[in-house]
DNA sequence: GTCTATATCCCGATAGAC
DNA sequence: GTCTATCGGGATATAGAC
């Protein structure tokens, strides 16, 4: 929202927030790799130097874009599993939301998971993503020890889930062929190959979430030998 | 191989072929968004406008390198698949050849994958790829019809399958399925997801494999209402 | 087929004034 | 917090000589 000073000239209360939405813009026409701060200002009539004051280089401001989607992810589709209550539909609906995330806000997606940040220079990221990992492994890890075929009688001890940290065993196979499912549809859908309206994303989201519950039924058939 | 004139210049008798050996290295380097004709050009010591005379722009270049990298995936790991008998197997087998071939060749995955070249625009680059969808079309299609769940009593009349073009039905959900599944592994893997040596190739391979196993063991599941 | 030379454009980033 | 001015670098692409 700018407003106009005195001296006829725009200035933007918050270009912090500005440029992060243009940017949003720009990485949606031109993708993230024909993304540059400097057209970012000149859309802003800002100077091109003036994004320097609120971000040290090009690579912090794309790890603030990124900070910015996970946080619309974790407030806006996260809550979206919360409609069911068995593990496997959870799962589903996590998957589900995910791919939805990334056919309705494809550029935050695509800064996510395309630009490559490095993430160990960027904690920031790391600490905005933990909501979303932290309710994927939950789920994971409920249906690898819990799941209606794992085969405990009633009453059975069993050893305590770890309460955060790695996935291992079963766990980890079926974590890794679930993410690998949910992350090729929501490339395919951002590629065009469901096509390029509303529908391709309910396609994908749709087919992403089958996808999940049939590997989950046949999650016997993930299991590798340790190495 | 580059040779040396009576001049004492180095001049190219293939430069094409050079120039597409260079854009190999500087990719496994930069990735494909970093790699630029005028640093091919500077390694091979040939002028920056020296690869002008062999491609009309940027984009011909790596649709170029586009063919290339089919025409190796065609020769050196399709065939792997003929090992196998079963048409499960046959698909599993074409995963694995798939995810070890992003492993094994990054950065002429990248171009094809990841460059995100307007196909429609290169014609080359489709003429490439066919043998590739053939073979798996061919096997999808077979297993929706063929498979050991279909539930055809023997001598059934079954429709006959098109010979070519597009799935239909289970068969597009299936192939939707693994396709995901595929690309998905191979993603992770080249994002550094499974580590980073030869280890991590055949263990993301070995996922994408069982997961696609999983998928058809439960493809039933898969299916959408016809739109 | 390759070279030199050049034109044009854009980007990232810094310094110092207002 | 934003501006102007500017440096340095790299890319694409063309024209014309050898």
């Amino acid at each position: 929202m700018p407003r106009t000073g005195r001296d006829g000239r725009y200035h933007h209360g918050d270009l912090r927030a500005a440029l992060i939405d243009t940017a949003v813009e720009i990485i949606g026409e031109r993708g993230v790799r024909g993304f540059s701060l400097a057209e970012a200002s000149r859309r802003l009539g800002v100077a091109s130097s003036a994004p320097y004051a609120h971000f040290a280089d090009r690579d912090e401001f794309l790890a603030a874009v990124a900070v910015h989607a996970y946080e619309l992810f974790n407030k806006q589709f996260l809550p979206e599993i919360n409609e069911f209550p068995e593990p496997a539909d959870r799962l589903a609906a996590l998957v589900r939301s995910y791919v939805r995330f990334a056919g309705a806000h494809r550029p935050l997606f695509e800064v996510i998971f395309v630009a490559g940040l490095d993430k160990t220079r960027h904690p920031e990221v790391k600490a905005a993503e933990k909501p979303f990992e932290d309710a994927y492994t939950d789920i994971v890890r409920t249906l690898s020890t819990d799941g209606p075929e794992s085969g405990h009688p009633t009453g059975e001890a069993r050893t305590p889930a770890p309460e955060s940290g790695h996935l291992t065993g079963e766990a980890a196979d079926l974590a890794a062929a679930i993410e690998a499912a949910a992350y090729g549809h929501a490339m395919l859908l951002l590629e065009g190959d469901y096509g390029r309206g509303g529908e391709a994303v309910e396609l994908a989201a749709d087919r992403a979430a089958r996808a999940t519950l049939a590997l989950v039924e046949s999650r016997h058939l993930l299991r590798r030998r340790a190495p």
